[in-house]
DNA sequence: ATAGGTTGTCGAAGCGCTTCGACAGCGAAA
DNA sequence: TTTCGCTGTCGAAGCGCTTCGACAACCTAT
């Protein structure tokens, strides 16, 4: 292995000559910097990073913690990993990957150890074990999703809020009196994630000032929770003709009973999906939906972090402002008269 | 930031001495190592991860290599992440993770700079451009995926070619006698990662021992391809019976396709899906199918690393041996009387 | 011509750990 | 009693890098 002396020597200068031409800390002629350089080529030296992480106590690694659970929007959770580690390499960092399992003893074995020097967190709970770890140390964080209090950190989410909204005033402009959401399942509200009760609370309080009816159900993906489910609904809420989805594994199936029923879509029901584009222009109805933006998000928080880490960058919760797009399972409610 | 030297002297022994207890590389009285157990507790010490890494040149990362396009697979990918994060937690290991983005060059960094101790590939082409870069370093490595040329190599897959060939049996068995392949995008062909090719090459062998016809058509996801391609199908080999699918994404329409046209699952036709559980019991009907066994090959992949790691283990191809679980897609051939 | 400020380079210290050789203490074998 | 071989502990060296202070060499303003 080529170290930093032999590139020196190799060079005709000392070793610190070669940390600052690779540094760019201190001033260095053009002429030494050209030889160093080609001297780094010529060797192909790439330096250690245990002795850089030792002598900076900097070790240039951002980790990220990914949920270990694989019940909900997995490919989201893959988008966002990925521009993580994407947008991370443009800032010379590269991404640890821990999984949810260890818990709060993950984020005390990396900020103890220094293997990382900060920290992204996925899969955020209302109220989570490992938020006053973070608030206790001085390592860097950023949250994707929003907890119950975001007091001292940093978060990236969605707005759902302003999401479950935006699908309330899309039906009701077009017509709709009786909307249903098919949430997500069970175990997601009762595991406190948060966003799903605040897309609904969204929902709901539009709705209200707009006059809609709501009536919201959790389902499990699949096709059979989704039969069951839309038969209470229909059954409760005959006059219902406007769907919101959160539940990506409960689109398809809900489209299939829908058209098996008899009902088209959108002229006798409109449905909205929450989900990512890819499954919304993939699906059987090209489907109106309010994406969720997963690239966005990865790059968003590791942006925040780099900033914290480069000693600007303040506390903030950002949310991101939703979009919906119109395709073709939105329409006209069916005149009631 | 608490250090050995602090540990050493609240315990009373010298740096060595915890040094030693921690690793277990020298015998140390229980006396002593309880002292120094209880220290560590009591101060809270966690090892520098940087300081290990350049006194031991071992950093106890392992490096995984993911694709970072999204038009295939994700789930599966992002379960294999899981595990491989996982299994290498519960063998003192934490992960790096990288994108496929960089290319042979992520591969020169880490093994240069000895930010990992070996890596995992996954999403390998059969000649992939890293391979050569891999055979040179001394770094162990396993690839997830079969390249042309294995030698030198560690790799772990499932066995595809077995995969085809136990699609043909079963239909065969049922006494289908035309069946049609809906592969995987084109895409997926031209980039030659070469499992669709062996699963292919399996079944048509299988096939035309036992007297199959097979027609094979590459597929986009999504439902308008879907429909085209069922449309091809069905026109120039209208006594299809039998399908295979090998693009999880093909699926679901596939099935909403059949329902429109008026053919019954399992009835009128049979459905084989190559994918992984989840998606095969949660489609609109419960699919007979292969798994993908994402996890297995995660902790494989794993296992096989940490063998190297340790001196012990060989290069070695693993496949992994398909199973076929039979649910309610598949079904005898209609009598053609 | 001299004082003061820049610019470019070097040497040395030190980051926190692992590991090697040394060696004190002790019981077993001679 | 002496010798040998363990066992348990210590001190010191060194892993490869960053960074600080020092200091020539030069330029500019006096």
């Amino acid at each position: 292995m080529v170290t930093l002396a032999e590139v020196a020597q190799h060079a005709g200068v000392s070793a610190s000559t070669v940390s600052y031409v690779l540094s760019g800390k201190r001033s260095i002629s053009a002429n030494t910097r050209q030889r160093v350089e080609q001297s780094i080529q010529e060797l192909g030296y790439h330096p250690n990073a245990g002795a850089r992480a030792l002598a900076s106590s900097r070790s240039n690694i951002i980790a990220l913690m990914v949920p270990l659970r694989t019940d909900m929007y997995v490919p989201v959770m893959m988008e966002i990993a990925i521009a993580v580690a994407t947008t991370a390499r443009i800032h010379g960092y590269d991404v640890l990957l821990l999984t949810g399992e260890e818990g709060p003893d993950a984020v005390r074995r990396v900020t103890g150890s220094g293997l990382a020097d900060a920290m992204i967190l996925m899969d955020v709970e209302l109220d989570d074990e490992r938020l006053p770890l973070l608030r206790e140390t001085d390592q860097p964080s950023v949250l994707i999703g929003l907890p119950a209090d975001t007091s001292g950190l940093t978060c990236v989410d969605l707005d759902f809020g302003a999401t479950g909204a935006l699908c309330a005033e899309h039906l009701a402009m077009l017509g709709h009196r009786d909307i249903a959401v098919i949430g997500e399942a069970p175990a997601v509200y009762e595991r406190h994630t948060g966003f799903a009760e605040r897309t609904l609370d969204g929902l709901r309080s539009r709705s209200r000032e707009l006059g809609l009816r709501v009536l919201h159900r959790p389902c499990e993906g699949g096709y059979d929770a989704m039969a069951v489910t839309l038969a209470r609904i229909l059954d409760e809420r005959p006059a219902t003709t406007g769907f919101v989805v959160q539940n990506e594994s409960a689109v398809e199936p809900l489209l299939a009973l829908l058209r098996q029923q008899g009902r088209a879509v959108p002229e006798d029901v409109s449905v909205i999906a929450i989900c990512p584009d890819q499954v919304a222009t993939q699906a059987s109805v090209r489907l109106t939906s309010v994406a969720i933006p997963a690239q966005e998000m990865g790059r968003h928080a590791v942006e925040q972090l780099i900033a914290k880490l480069d000693g600007h960058g303040e506390d903030e919760v950002v949310l991101i402002a939703p979009e919906l797009t119109v395709r073709a399972s939105t329409g006209p409610a069916p005149s009631t008269s």
